[in-house]
DNA sequence: GATGAATGAGATTTCATTCAT
DNA sequence: CATGAATGAAATCTCATTCAT
């Protein structure tokens, strides 16, 4: 059985193994055995556990960010605006989290397993903010407006924005019973934040004294 | 030393341990050396790492809820309206985990650490869901708008707000820099998402088809 | 409250708890709050826990010791033979150890927890091997034989009876229906070996060869 | 090295330990070393401390209950009657109680050792009682006596054997000086009882009153 | 006389990791 | 290429025992 085969059961087992029980908690006696090969091969191929959690942070955050990618700016016909694109995006991401909840799970969970891992976190993070902000510039520009968002006030936005989806994909997830569609998901959270980002992009501020 | 106080160092060391290295990794060993004790005088007083954690779990839930709590409903003069006393409960939500880094740290993480204790941070977002929640339904009341939110639609939207706080109380901890005061986070998430609520109270909808 | 009562009180407590689970897994912490007593007052007056163990033993031993000696020795009219003391003293081994199992449990289980309580189980039953081996030399004379049994068969003999003694007293104590009477279980006993011994007394010994 | 051969050291090193400082008091640490492996492997093998006693009680049970079995049954020529085998079943009993000290101590220990360990040496007595209740049934229609002992007679009868071979074997071996064979042994207990038992089967009963 | 407070030492158990074949 | 066999290190937890008051 060539490298790769093998080398790909060992992750699905892990993603497996670590959404369902947490970095720590995870075994890589369960893994190995899930993947149905002997631990002294884990180890050949992915050195350490560390090692191996990381390789499932990379591929699945590679594949989150490649289908939020592929949502926002693929699709027949060519997305007319930003807005547009925002849409899809979300919906890409709803739909990707709900179709690979263990990957979602994996990612969910790294954020808060210590240093090296919640880098890794961060820069997915940091990749999915950039996008947003691109966005969301582009959508000023499409309002006619050329007064662009303080490079600050972005990036607080685009924070709020992917905790609030973050937040919404673990709450879908975790339902039993009427289970949302990610359009329903991603209809919410536009509703939610889209409204007040206009508002903003013409230069409104809310403030708390009226 | 009295009972009482060695228990709150305890704590205290034991909020910061998880806080730092998550319930897993932090072992026993340091939190009680943190604390000044032995390790038998921890489990005398506490009776496990479990029943330790749910403790430290249950003190930071307590005084985050009142803070937020004390905020939204206190104050002089007395808030005239739902949207001040929104205000004013993310103001005192993002001071307290401001103040209390560690204590936040911990409750975040909990989130993540399997079923016993995710299920008390799920009490704990009930809570402050239910407040939200009755707050937007006065909100639409002030707005002389009679028609109510769907249920449904008020939970999701709750869930996007508290996922977005939460991810901006991270955010805001965990820069180095410029450390935003919790005035402007509060007001970077009002600006978020005050307008959009407004628009659909007012029973606006967003919908993907213009 | 005077020490003699408060040490009988820890004495009992003692005995129970280490008749319920053994010499190790008993706990000094039970046995003090069994007793109504903190920790420090039974180190006080006890020394250790192998001193309390010891002390428990030796109150049976004592207690059970004089049992036997008295149902053998006394009674009214003056027992005429040694098969009558030798069946008397049956009588009392077996309502005495019906009468305060936990101590008798002890003293079964102390014949297996080490050294130190182990030496002082054989003392006990050194005794009773004595007092046994007076009572058949007494039954060989008052059959008309002069004929002494060997030093070495006697002790044997001994043995196995108080061996059978034991077990049935166990056996007894641990039937949950139709637990016999006392007299019920010497009579077993007596059946089992007397009419054998009555044998041996006139000389006659088994041999394989027919 | 195979891993039937490392299981059977451990359980020779396990035997010895528990035979030395019974079930409590020996430790994992000890017995690991004893046997020269490291405590993990004891774990992978054997499980638990508990089920390391149990397999070690088990073991032992089945050598000396298969010694006892091949001893009453079998031998050149076939025993004629039951009294030849209650002999020869006794004398392979002291013999493999002599031959194996360390696993009959921990036979005997194992009895008063808790629940789970309990239960498995009441089955071994029910084995040994039930072939001397079989032996002794034989015995009876031998001596051409149709009248059956009453079930509860025999009940007693056989703890009482029992008993008396169980404390005969712990001080044969516990003597240091002039230790007994196996067969003088085995002619004490005979000695003891196999006269009375004949009394018995012809119907005779002892009894208080003269 | 009596105790609340405290601990040193050691128990069982688990896990990531590596040889030897 | 692949694995059965093995372990160093460390985790949680318990217990007999003692001060300071």
């Amino acid at each position: 059985m060539p490298r790769e085969v093998r080398e790909r059961q060992m992750l699905d087992a892990a993603v497996a193994g670590f959404a369902r029980h947490g970095y720590q908690a995870a075994s890589m006696d369960d893994i190995a055995e899930e993947a149905g090969v002997s631990k002294p091969l884990v180890y050949l191929y992915l050195k350490s556990k560390e090692d191996l959690f990381t390789a499932c942070i990379r591929r699945e955050r590679a594949a989150l960010v490649a289908a939020v990618r592929g949502g926002a700016g693929g699709g027949e016909p060519q997305p007319a605006d930003a807005e547009q694109q925002l849409w899809r995006g979300l919906c890409a991401f709803f739909a990707h989290t709900a179709a690979r909840p263990d990957g979602w799970s994996v990612l969910h969970r790294a954020d808060t397993q210590g240093e090296p891992f919640a880098r890794e976190i961060a820069g997915m993070r940091a990749e999915i903010t950039e996008l947003v902000t691109l966005l969301l510039g582009r959508a000023a520009v499409d309002a006619g407006c050329d007064e662009k968002f303080a490079e600050r006030e972005v990036s607080g936005l685009a924070h709020a924005m992917v905790g609030a989806a973050e937040s919404l994909a673990v709450w879908a997830n975790s339902r039993t019973d009427a289970v949302p569609s990610p359009k329903e998901t991603a209809a919410t959270l536009m509703n939610f934040c889209w409204t007040g980002m206009g508002q903003m992009i013409k230069g409104a501020r809310w403030s708390p004294h009226r």
